[in-house]
DNA sequence: CAGTGGTCTAGACCACACA
DNA sequence: GTGTGGTCTAGACCACTGA
């Protein structure tokens, strides 16, 4: 890295790459690889600038890059953390039904079933794996101030996620999970909205009349690594939450 | 400005403010109060930075920041010039239905109507109205692809908007009308989503069965100053489309 | 070529947290 | 007090654009 500090050009003649990016690549690289776990505080800036051999302004600004992205922490007086899935901050990345009047609330869960199945089809091409893979499929409900308010299905790569039928217990914030016991940290995700009618399983589980208009969010989540690692289909009523997005 | 350079403890002692978020601040006003149009070029950053009285550094952080705003745009070797509500950005901000094989298109609209009315008590608690303000009511279909895919109804303040009668056509994109025509700019908006049946009258404009489920997105749009400027509630046929929220 | 924004550095000082 | 991140400055050089 200190190579191209004075001497840029063998660097520009396969294409020229901020420094800065560079070190982001390579911080980045830190948490993929697993050596600085959530929650972990980093070294401070100049002590990153002297190991890496750039000057402070260039690691600070590697920093806010991936502060700005939900990687990093930063504290004033502190340091800089390593970003952890904690409830509230996955409530506000990730969860985005809101109860109609109130605030936003974290749900709780109850797990309907877990199993190891062949992929479908939809699945494979959502998840790329190969044709006939196996995945993890969970189904749960999740409630928001008491009432049942989401159906939803989670389907992971078994690959990615081994001896995950040995688990006694599978929490309300699975990236947390994720996290913990695979190494595996959800950086971003895309959501596709559709609304449905609610089929009669639906409808028991919601506790809503068969037809009831619901909305279907099909969600892929990603790891750090831009690799897609959950498929989630959640099936919610919206007679009294709705689906917040902000337009900026 | 230049007196907080060396002395910022005037400053201090009301509540510590960045410099840079200060001249964000003198910036933003700028374009609130028209001085600087969309799609003009502004002073360089050594000008601004002369004329200002503070440092190119400083002068650069503003801007980026209002870069990620959206407010501005940055070009290297061009210049900085003042965001347009172009189609393309207008497209990629604002507009998140999406068909489902496809990439994103600009729909095309028909309005169906357009009068003063006095506005609902929804209409003005969304809009921050007194009770009983004149409002501006547009319905219109819009399409995708050439399939009526929304029927969506605009209500704006009259005061914000006075000779809206007197305009001979309203265009597809309204956000460029309401900066050319009144100065408002729309610089962000807050979505809410739901899923509900189309009535008789959706189901004749969107060519569906009556009770056929239909996505509801009612939006609410702040200019710069952060008042709500739009009010707009979009019944939208998710049948071969989809509302794409990206979680980062 | 001149002028713009983009990167990188170096150093000073400020605000904040904690011991 | 000490150390952290946050702000501000100043100046050098690079990459891109259009005349």
């Amino acid at each position: 890295m200190a190579d191209t500090t004075s001497a840029g050009t063998a660097e520009r003649a396969f294409g020229f790459r901020p420094l800065y990016q560079q070190v982001r690549e390579s911080l980045v690289r830190r948490l993929i690889d697993g050596s600085w776990q959530p929650g972990q505080l980093i070294p401070s800036e100049m002590e990153l600038a002297r190991e890496i051999g750039v000057s402070q302004g260039t690691i600070r600004k590697a920093l806010n890059a991936m502060t700005a992205e939900n990687l990093l922490v930063r504290r004033q007086g502190h340091g800089t953390y390593v970003a952890a899935p904690e409830e509230s901050r996955i409530l506000f990345q990730f969860f985005r039904l809101v109860p109609d009047s109130g605030e936003r609330v974290f749900p709780t869960s109850r797990i309907l079933s877990s199993s190891r199945e062949r992929a479908t089809r939809d699945e494979a091409s959502m998840l790329k794996l190969a044709p006939n893979s196996s995945v993890w499929r969970i189904e749960r409900l999740r409630s928001l101030e008491g009432d049942v308010m989401i159906a939803e299905s989670l389907s992971l790569p078994a690959r990615r996620f081994p001896g995950f039928e040995k688990l006694e217990e599978i929490p309300n914030n699975v990236y947390r999970l994720y996290s913990e016991r695979w190494g595996v940290t959800i950086g971003k995700a895309t959501e596709k909205l559709k609304a449905t009618s609610a089929d009669t399983a639906d409808a028991a589980h919601l506790g809503c009349k068969p037809a009831t208009p619901i909305l279907k969010v099909t969600r892929i989540a990603f790891d750090l690594e831009g690799n897609p690692v959950e498929l989630r289909i959640s099936r919610c009523l919206t007679e009294r939450s709705h689906y917040l997005s902000e337009l900026r």
